[in-house]
DNA sequence: CGCTGTGAATCATTTCACAGCC
DNA sequence: GGCTGTGAAATGATTCACAGCG
């Protein structure tokens, strides 16, 4: 298995994972068998073990897994052991609760840097951070900025895209309801909120 | 092909295809092939008639689609055609931005109740709407609301998701990262931001 | 002729079921 | 004995390739 190509499904599935392991180490569990964690989670248990198994050998036969031995081990897995250095793009309401979100924290991600087109934005301060003027996004590769997390609105999504690729960026979170074109080496993840509402009426 | 049974991830995709549509109805294009389509979305030509046909003909054959045809059909399909009465509860950051978000207006939600448990934010209006005590969930089966919006923190969100099943609600957005519980006849869309950034840095 | 609609083929993911090991 | 780790089987989704039709 050890050799195999890893499904992007899986990769997806370990933070919730991660989720579920820190919510069995608050209980104080010493230790975690898959089917208890897919109890939890509500996942089949032999995809944990063979998602788990893309990487190693974590558990032990008989006995399960030890709760902070694959806490750290995921956490390794998806490189989340070090702090992240973020930047945000555009200031607005969305923006705003996301840097109200305490959620980023949790996977060490740091927003350091708050960008906005707007003139009456620039030189406020949020949460904190004073906005700057997206025209600054080339600074970021000088301080050490990586991710960067898109919440403007569509029709300027690919211009600061382009801007983040170009400061060197690795990863964008994408909240513009728009589609990213990045080179191959950068990693978008678009979340487009009313297109995930778009679909419940359909079940009702 | 009509009678069979139709994957989740076509119904995933609708809604981006709706988005591809309106982009091409602006242009002022009247047809549109699913080549077209497809180059715009990045999709794959096929999966979009694949898609469209489990629920009709709605092409020409030779010609393509027309895109004002396909509008409509889509929006029926996903039954967005009359308003959806919705409310929010979780008055926080999250809430705020999510009243503040266009996006849901162009699917015809109108966001009509907002509720919280914090006494300080009760009765104080949002965006035009005033905040309720959460307890006063039951009134919305009298008030004709049928979706929910879950922004509250993880470990109210269960209570929440029970309250909302109770006052009828047919549909829950769930942004709180933790798992809902729900009849199996209430669909529940979970999105949790925190999990996505989660496996970013995995890729970089 | 050109594009839809769709069976068939391919590819990917999930689940089963059990060998292997503590 | 019990749970992991994993090939093999089952299931599901995507893509191909072309018949069918305007």
């Amino acid at each position: 298995m050890r050799y195999r190509k890893i499904p992007d499904e899986s990769i997806r599935r370990l933070p919730v994972y991660l989720r579920g392991l820190l919510y069995f180490a608050e209980t104080g569990a010493k230790g975690v068998s898959s089917e208890k964690l897919a109890d939890f989670l509500h996942f089949n248990p032999a995809q944990i073990r063979k998602d788990f198994s893309y990487f190693g050998y974590f558990g032990i036969r008989g006995v399960g897994y030890d709760v902070n031995t694959l806490i750290k081990q995921t956490r390794n897995i998806l490189k989340l052991g070090n702090k992240h250095k973020t930047a945000l793009i555009g200031a607005g309401n969305l923006g705003k609760a996301i840097l109200a979100y305490p959620g980023f924290g949790v996977y060490g991600f740091e927003i350091l840097a708050v960008f906005d087109s707007d003139q009456a934005k620039i030189g406020k301060k949020i949460s904190g951070r004073t906005v700057e003027d997206v025209s600054n996004l080339r600074t970021l590769k000088k301080r050490g900025i990586s991710l960067g997390i898109v919440a403007t609105p569509a029709p300027a999504a690919q211009q600061v895209a382009d801007a983040l690729v170009d400061a060197g960026i690795t990863g964008i979170l994408n909240f513009a309801p728009h589609h990213l074109i990045v080179p191959k080496k950068v990693k978008v993840i678009t979340i487009d909120i009313a297109m995930e509402l778009g679909r419940l009426p359909y079940y009702a």
